[in-house]
RNA sequence: GUGGCCGUAGCUCAAUGGUAGAGCUCCAGGUUGUGGUCCUGGCUGUUGCGGGUUCGAGUCCCGUCGGUCACCCCA
C-alpha cells in the first residue's frame, strides 16, 4: 500500500527535518510578537466560492460532499479561514493583530517536485494597521526567518513592488481601472514569455501601450510610495535583501498595495515565499462583519528545506540542530546484568530531569550496546557494572572515559543542561 | 489538463528476447567489559498492474496505475 498520489509518508528523519523548519518559523514569528492560531482543515465550499466566484479555482480544490450533504473543501490556503475567524472574533482583540499559523493545505493538482497535494505552510499576517511600518514588520519577519536557517543576502532576495504604482501608471496613460487585472497579468508574465506573445496580449488589451513602454517602466523602477518602507527596512539593517522590482505583481486578485516575493539566488531562481497587502479582503470575506487593512505572507516547507540543504552553511546549521535533538543523549550500558535494576533506577532519574535516555531491553554484548549507543547518536555512555557503586562515563565523541559517583554525575549534567538551555529553547 | 522520460529486493542499480543478480541496509555470529573499519553467514522479488506478440518477455507492442521533468496554473 502506498500513500495517495501527491501525499507523503514522514519517516522519523523527515519529521526531524520538518521539526527544524517549524521550530525556526515559530521562534522567529514569536520574536515579532506574533501569536499562533489554527482552524479546521475542512471548510465549507462557500468560503472559497465567495472569493473566487466559481471558475477554474474550484477544479483545483479538494472538494466533496460529506455525509450531511454539505459541500466541503480541504483548505487550499489559510487566508479565507483567517478572514472568517477575524470576522466573528475581531472585537475580542486589541488591534493591530499579529497572527501566524503553521498548517497543512491541500490542492488537487498534478503532483511534481516541491508541489504536492498536501503541503505545510507558514502564514504570518498583521491586521488592522495600514502604515508602511506594518509592511516593514512583516517583511522584516520574513527575512529574519531566512536568517534563522542560515540564509543570507547572497542566498535570497526579496523582490518588492507596489500595485499602487501600476494603478498610477494606468491613470497616466488614460486607461480605465478595469484594465488593471489584465495589465498586471501581462506584467506578471513579461519575464517568462516570449516578447511576441506579450505584444499580442497587450494589443488585445490596449492600443496605446507598447511592450517597450512596460519594460522601460519596470527598468526605471520608480516607486516613490515604497520610500517609507525601504527606509524602515534600512533601519532594520535589511536593505541588502531588498530589490525593487515592479515586474512582481503576484497572481492573486486581492492584493491592493505592496507585494513581494522571496527568491533563491543560487541553484536557479525559485520562489520561496510570497505575500503582500490586502486591505479589502477581510471586509469582503467576512460579509462586512470586519473591515481592516492587512498584510501578510505565506511560505511552504518543502522548497525551503530543499534550498537549505543545497547551501552548505545552511545545511550545516540544520545538521547541528538535528545533532542536538538526536533521539538519545545518554545511553546506559549494562555491562553486568546483576546491576540491571540499578541501571533502570538511574535511567528513570535521568529521564525525570529531562534527559533522553536509552538502555538495552534485553541482554546484549557490551560491544553491541556501544554500537547501538552510537546508532542512536548518544553523546554520553554510562557503563554500569563491576565498578558499582561508581559509574564509568564515556564521551562518545572524544572517547574519553572517567569514573565518577552518581551524585557527581547529576551535578555535572545539571550544569550541562543549564549551559545548553540558551541554544535551543 | 497537455507532452517527454522512467517503474527490477527495504535503498541504489545490473541482466544481447534465453536459468532474475550485485552493492548497501537489515538480522545473526567473530567465547573475557567498549562503538564508524574488517571477516563469516542469513533474510528479502507476482521485474508496478493487466492484456498482446513469441517456442520463450524484466527486455518488444497496447492499455492502465504510479513517479519525474517541462508546459498550464498558482490561493
Amino acid at each position: 500500500m502506498q500513500p495517495l498520489p501527491g501525499f507523503r509518508d514522514f519517516l522519523p528523519d523527515d519529521c526531524a527535518q520538518r521539526d527544524y523548519i517549524t521550530t525556526q518559523w515559530r521562534r522567529s514569528a514569536k520574536c515579532y510578537g506574533f501569536v499562533e492560531f489554527d482552524g479546521p482543515a475542512l471548510e465549507s465550499a462557500e468560503l472559497y466560492e465567495k472569493k473566487n466566484s466559481g471558475g477554474e479555482i474550484l477544479s483545483q480544490l479538494y472538494s466533496f460532499r460529506d455525509r450531511g450533504e454539505r459541500s466541503v473543501v480541504l483548505r487550499p490556503e489559510m487566508t479565507p479561514t483567517l478572514a472568517r475567524i477575524i470576522g466573528s472574533h475581531h472585537r475580542s482583540f486589541l488591534k493591530p493583530l499579529r497572527w501566524f499559523n503553521i498548517g497543512h493545505c491541500y490542492r488537487y493538482e498534478k503532483p511534481q517536485r516541491g508541489r504536492l497535494r498536501e503541503f505545510l505552510q507558514l502564514n504570518c499576517d498583521l491586521l488592522g494597521e495600514s502604515s508602511p511600518a506594518a509592511d516593514a514588520e512583516v517583511i522584516g519577519l520574513l527575512i529574519d526567518i531566512f536568517k534563522s536557517v542560515g540564509l543570507g543576502p547572497r542566498d535570497v532576495v526579496i523582490r518588492l513592488s507596489d500595485r499602487l504604482v501600476w494603478q498610477q501608471f494606468l491613470q497616466d496613460h488614460d486607461l480605465p481601472d478595469e484594465k488593471m487585472r489584465e495589465i498586471l497579468h501581462i506584467v506578471d508574465k513579461i519575464e517568462r514569455e516570449p516578447q511576441s506573445k506579450t505584444e499580442e496580449k497587450l494589443a488585445a488589451c490596449s492600443s496605446s501601450l507598447s511592450v517597450k513602454m512596460l519594460q522601460q517602466f519596470i527598468k526605471e523602477a520608480k516607486a516613490p510610495s515604497l520610500a517609507p518602507l525601504l527606509q524602515e527596512l534600512s533601519a532594520r539593517g535589511l536593505r541588502d535583501y531588498i530589490q525593487v522590482d515592479l515586474s512582481i505583481v503576484r497572481g492573486l486578485a486581492y492584493y491592493t498595495g505592496v507585494v513581494f516575493e522571496a527568491f533563491s539566488l543560487q541553484g536557479g531562481l525559485r520562489a520561496l515565499a510570497g505575500g503582500g497587502r490586502y486591505d479589502h479582503l477581510i471586509h469582503h470575506l467576512s460579509d462586512g462583519a470586519a473591515n481592516m487593512p492587512a498584510v501578510g505572507f505565506g511560505m511552504g516547507d518543502t522548497v525551503l528545506l530543499d534550498f537549505i540543504t543545497s547551501i552548505p552553511s545552511a545545511a550545516e546549521k540544520k545538521a547541528s540542530y538535528l545533532a542536538a535533538n538526536a533521539p538519545c543523549q545518554i545511553y546506559l550500558v549494562i555491562a553486568d546484568e546483576t546491576y540491571r535494576e540499578e541501571a533502570i533506577m538511574l535511567a528513570s532519574q535521568l529521564r525525570r530531569e529531562g534527559w533522553r535516555v536509552l538502555f538495552p531491553l534485553s541482554t546484549e554484548r557490551v560491544s553491541k550496546q556501544f554500537s547501538n549507543a552510537q546508532a542512536a547518536r548518544a553523546t554520553l555512555a554510562i557503563v554500569i557494572g563491576a565498578e558499582w557503586p561508581l559509574l564509568k562515563i564515556k564521551h562518545l565523541n572524544t572517547r574519553e572515559e572517567e569514573e565518577i559517583t552518581p551524585e557527581h554525575l547529576f551535578k555535572k549534567l545539571a550544569g550541562e543542561l543549564q549551559s545548553r538551555q540558551g541554544t535551543f529553547p
